[in-house]
DNA sequence: GTGTCAACTATTATCGATAATCGTTAATAT
DNA sequence: ATATTAACGATTATCGATAATAGTTGACAC
């Protein structure tokens, strides 16, 4: 066991795991990085097999691959999987916006206030606390859906789409970006289904990177 | 090591992990069943390493939960979540319906034969092998999507699905379900996007579930 | 020089054993 | 009789060590 364990309270396999995710969201490590188990291990004086299993749930959510005998390695992912990526997501936030308009249209003091966090770290130039916020924003709408099932892919997705898109955006794009999120909110308040529905679908593409054939 | 191994081949885990899912498929593991690690090693002769990690990746697939120090049961899904399911994956075939209209016209064919073993299985009275050729045919149209991501979540969704839906139709309605599908066909053939895509939402939401109270 | 094969290295996969944890039963005191 | 705690049994979580595997280097023959 640890002697001197840098980590506490939550089972070994579960700290790792958050640790790694955490360092491949922040671009600590990038794509095509190498993950070795013993030496992931000895880095958090731990034994082999909390490491195996950290690296088989990151493997489940997508964020790393690992080849039989081989190891694993941070997944890098083609600008072409990206699109696809944004192109189901719209379609999963574009069904949760509608199911989340039938069922409570007081959504919007709640999304109202979270769009102004989003304005208030523009503002400071956080980019990464706004990415949080954004996050956040189409978050609740899908939780508010209901649909547990839409839920989990969801985040699914957003995690990857979180660990590919490190992107810093310029203070005025983040302002811009932030105030696209109002008419879906509007949407939602007035009870309009479809356009919620279409707007949300909308949003997600327009965030889409280039389809471009490099790569 | 197994000196008498029953198994052979490919990595232990992947052999465990095909072996119970196989199990949970087919019923013979039913919901809430525990899975205990040490006994599941005995039974395949292994250590209880690879056990763990077989039943950690089903974890992720959705088809086993574990509680921490608790250990894993089969899971058991509400009717909720159930139609939760059905409502979810009605979304994604609808848009992989559409995307695979718009990409290949000459699926026609492929379909043709895949429902003509439907049939067959109708007339045999094998509900196994007909979920078998069901699941291949919507499998063939999101893979005809062209959408590598939609493919994954999918598939995800079709196990769980098939994990609970063990149903036992009559003949009658086999029958009846295989030929549900010619109108997606044509509508796939004849290149309408919007009717394909409508077809297969409502084909998917047809076979739901009622969404009852109890549970 | 180039191809082949054997030793070597780095790493994953698996093992057997121990430690930690949870639930339950049993015993005791009140 | 009931509540509290102690001991136990079952199971998961982790460990340290070994076996298996893939890749790599280097020697050797041609």
């Amino acid at each position: 066991m640890a002697s001197t364990n840098p980590l506490a309270r939550i089972s070994l396999s579960q700290q790792i795991r958050d640790q790694l995710l955490d360092r491949i969201m922040r671009g600590e490590l990038s794509p095509g990085a190498r993950l070795i188990e013993l030496r992931i291990a000895a880095e958090f004086s731990t034994s082999q097999a909390p490491v195996r299993e950290a690296l088989r749930e990151l493997e489940a959510m997508g964020v790393i691959e690992t080849l039989p005998n081989k190891g694993a390695r941070v997944r890098t992912i083609t600008n072409d999987e990206l699109c696809q990526l944004y192109d189901v997501r719209a379609q999963l936030e574009s069904y949760a916006t509608q199911l989340a308009t039938e069922k409570s249209a007081q959504l919007k003091s709640r999304l109202k206030e979270i769009v102004r966090s989003m304005k208030k770290a523009a503002r400071e130039g956080d980019s990464t606390g706004f990415a949080g916020h954004n996050s956040h924003f189409h978050r609740v709408i899908v939780e508010s859906s209901g649909n547990t099932i839409l839920l989990d892919l969801w985040e699914n997705l957003n995690v990857q789409t979180r660990t590919m898109t490190n992107v810093t955006r310029s203070r005025r794009n983040l302002m811009e970006l932030a105030d696209s999120h109002l008419p879906i909110i509007d949407a939602i308040a007035s009870g309009d289904q479809n356009l919620a529905s279409h707007l949300a679908k909308e949003h997600v593409l327009s965030n889409r990177p280039e389809s471009n054939e490099s790569q």
